[in-house]
DNA sequence: CTTTCGGGATTTTTT
DNA sequence: ATCCCGAAAG
């Protein structure tokens, strides 16, 4: 059987065991992937399964996409009509279906992180909350954790005992009746309604039970109470249920997500079958022992062989530069030899850090040298203003009772509705308990305020009246014509696209980004307008930034080390390796959080093939200042003998020190050198001439003639010499 | 009603 | 340093 072919022991097992629960416990580069593809394409040729009879889950669109090109080149189109996505993504598919049943407006909105904090502070607003004690984020957060573990507002009210929870219980209730009135859902509404849904109604869920008699979960260790749930509810009837993942690798409890659930997949399947895979196809054999070491050093975790045939590759280089200015410019120094000594493509390489900000030296290096790279998340595409205000337009069209968004492009551009206005139409939408559109009709129609109601001026009517006008003619418009059109439409009926050309700083880059989201519209032409355009936003809402990574051809690609959970390189830079960087500062004081922050680094160490770096700055700057920073305490668990570079990157090279990686020659010269004195004239490769202001080992404060003005340096490493 | 200016808080990671 | 919000000027 072909399907079996050049797979090891496990995971041959693995594919054939078509019956009952099972549960693989993948390592790194252990083939996972590969495994879960074979295995439904065994399902589908050995089995006879129809593909629709499948459902697999993934963590991103583009692990579900590529799950599915893969098995179209297994077996051909067959392989397409598989049911591959995101968790968040099936459920909002399941609730657009059986919308009736689940009692939500069919047009309902997707509500992201931004417009869950606008509606909060609505809401904390309206209860008179306290927004010191109780920030958005806060209560938000209280809430998306409740959801996960299937605790909708009113249980929440019956377990609340604390004065805090208390609280939080009615800005719970109350915001649930804000997201209602909206036709809105938040991202843990699309789990926790699924799973309500399934619960309460027994025909609806025996509709997906018998639709679906494979479910595969992968990444499983980043799933939480409600998606595991829902997988149990749909295999409840046949049993059908393989899940994938690594305990080592969860790194997002932040999330609410368990990786408790790989553990309790045990007690509730008493009988499920158990493989590891614990051979590794990925990484050099120094790679795969680096990574063991540091992960070996948390606690909470199960022992576990991985090895690997793999060649001992090289060592993992660990380097020190002065800023992260330095380490950038050291970074692509290094890429630049990859590529020209080692003949790396520049697709082969990535450069991992914790927070986004990180890569700011890095893009800003790759300018300088004209290295061409892809920048993934950060500022969200769909989360930069312009985008988000044509979203929201578009919102406002497919569901006009969606006040955030309403609210959002009400007056913009400029069209005369000031907060006066708004205040007034916030005050009847609130005492009538009626959305803000519907606030608006009542302001218009009426050629005289009601008693008791607050009065107009004729010109705020006017200008509402011009805006409901617009808003209904794009309503009526949408009826048919396709998402594209519709954007154009909502450029030049607004204003929008001259309001976006006044500004001529940015007014080019923003057109070129309002471009390509209508480029973006342009693939979604479904049966309908009405289902186009819903299918539209609720991509726009469900996509990750991770998902488009292929997109850009021959440049390196910068990502977080989340984002780079399930990706593999040649060539791997992990940067910025600093204590309160990672492990990040709001994770010191919590135990549990240092060892998630440990797999996190463990996780980038194991997508690395063949290179390794692993490299730090003495100085970073923070909320404007700048400040000296220790080494990551997870460096320290790398064993020497599996580096180069720094040998022992506690102890600051003063003392003279033979390095190896041989990348930074000529800063080896200074590696031996004499104190120096204030006063003293000195020359920088960089920087020029200068006179030395004072040298307090390891750091030496020099005064430059050109720009470089006044430097504090990195004696061990800032290539200077003495001038006589 | 709109724009601009200054003070204050602020950032982990993302479906 | 940068962004967000509220207050005062235009």
């Amino acid at each position: 059987m072909d399907i079996l072919q050049g797979l090891n022991q496990q995971q041959k097992q693995a594919v054939e065991t078509v019956d009952g629960p099972l549960l693989i416990v993948a390592g790194p580069g252990s083939g996972k992937t590969r495994v879960i593809t074979h295995r439904i394409a065994y399902l589908i040729a050995v089995c006879g399964l129809s593909p629709y009879r499948i459902l697999a889950v993934t963590f991103t669109n583009k692990a579900a996409r590529e799950m599915r090109e893969r098995l179209r080149t297994l077996m051909g189109l067959t392989g397409e009509n598989v049911n591959a996505g995101t968790f968040h993504a099936f459920c909002s598919s399941v609730l657009r279906q059986e919308y009736d049943t689940a009692k939500i407006d069919r047009s309902f909105v997707i509500y992201d992180q931004g417009d869950q904090i606008d509606l909060m502070k609505r809401v904390l607003e309206i209860e008179g909350i306290e927004t010191k004690q109780f920030a958005p984020r806060f209560v938000l957060s209280a809430i998306s954790s409740a959801k996960s573990q299937l605790i909708d507002a009113e249980l929440f009210g019956e377990q609340s005992t604390s004065y805090v929870d208390k609280i939080i219980h009615r800005a719970y209730l109350r915001y649930q009746e804000l997201l209602t009135r909206h036709s809105a859902l938040d991202f843990d509404d699309l789990l926790l309604r699924t799973y309500l849904l399934f619960r309460d109604n027994k025909h609806v869920l025996e509709k997906y039970q018998s639709r679906y008699l494979h479910l595969l979960v992968d990444e499983f260790q980043d799933t939480n109470l409600v998606q595991y749930s829902i997988a149990q509810q749909i295999t409840e009837a046949h049993k059908n249920i393989c899940v994938v993942g690594d305990p080592d690798q969860s790194i997002y409890s932040w999330r609410n997500a368990d990786m408790g659930n790989i553990l309790s997949f045990r007690d509730t399947y008493p009988n499920a079958t158990i493989i590891r895979l614990e051979e590794n196809y990925r990484s050099t054999k120094t790679i795969l022992a680096a990574a063991q070491s540091v992960i070996t050093a948390n606690s909470q975790r199960i022992e576990r062989d991985l090895h690997t045939e793999n060649p001992t590759g090289k060592r993992v280089v660990i380097h020190e530069s002065y800023n992260p200015e330095e380490e950038a410019q050291h970074l692509l120094r290094e890429v630049d030899r990859l590529r020209k000594e080692d003949h790396y493509k520049l697709d082969d390489i990535a450069v991992m850090y914790r927070v986004n900000a990180q890569s700011r030296a890095v893009e800003e290096g790759c300018l300088k040298y004209g290295i061409p790279y892809q920048l993934i998340g950060g500022l969200r595409f769909y989360q930069r203003k312009e985008i988000k205000d044509i979203i929201c337009y578009l919102r406002v069209i497919q569901n006009p009772y969606d006040d955030i968004s309403l609210l959002r492009i009400i007056n913009l551009p400029t069209r005369g509705i000031g907060q006066r206005t708004l205040d007034q139409l916030v005050y009847i939408s609130q005492s009538k308990g009626v959305p803000i559109y519907t606030a608006i009709q009542m302001a218009c129609q009426e050629a005289t305020s009601p008693p008791g109601y607050p009065l107009f001026t004729s010109r705020s009517i006017g200008s509402m009246t011009k805006f409901l006008d617009i808003i209904n003619k794009l309503i009526k418009e949408a009826e048919h014509n396709s998402p594209y059109d519709i954007i154009e439409m909502v450029l030049d009926r607004t204003g929008f696209r001259a309001y976006i050309n006044l500004d001529n700083e940015q007014g080019g880059d923003r057109l070129d980004n309002l471009l390509e989201l209508q480029s973006t519209a342009f693939e979604f032409q479904y049966t309908s307008p009405q289902e186009s355009l819903s299918a539209f936003l609720e991509s726009v809402a469900l996509v990750s930034d991770i998902d488009s990574i292929d997109e850009k051809k021959e440049s390196i690609k910068l990502i977080t080390l989340h984002q780079a959970k399930g990706l593999e390189f040649p060539v791997v830079f992990m940067i910025g390796l600093e204590e309160g960087m990672i492990p990040h500062f709001r994770s010191l004081d919590d135990p549990e959080q240092i060892e998630e922050e440990r797999r996190l680094f463990y996780v980038g160490m194991t997508r690395a093939m063949q290179r390794l770096y692993l490299t730090r700055a003495f100085r970073r700057s923070f909320r404007g200042g700048t400040e000296p920073g220790d080494p990551s305490r997870f460096l320290a668990d790398v064993p020497q003998d599996l580096t180069s570079g720094l040998t022992n990157p506690f102890e600051h090279a003063i003392l003279p020190t033979t390095r190896e990686s041989g990348f930074d020659d000529e800063r080896a010269v200074n590696m031996t050198h004499e104190s120096f004195v204030a006063g003293e004239k000195v020359s920088h490769t960089s920087f020029g001439e200068g006179i030395v202001v004072s040298y307090t080992p390891p750091e030496i404060t020099i005064a430059f003639k050109g720009e470089a003005g006044i430097k504090r340096l990195l004696l061990n490493i800032a290539p200077l010499e003495k001038i006589k």
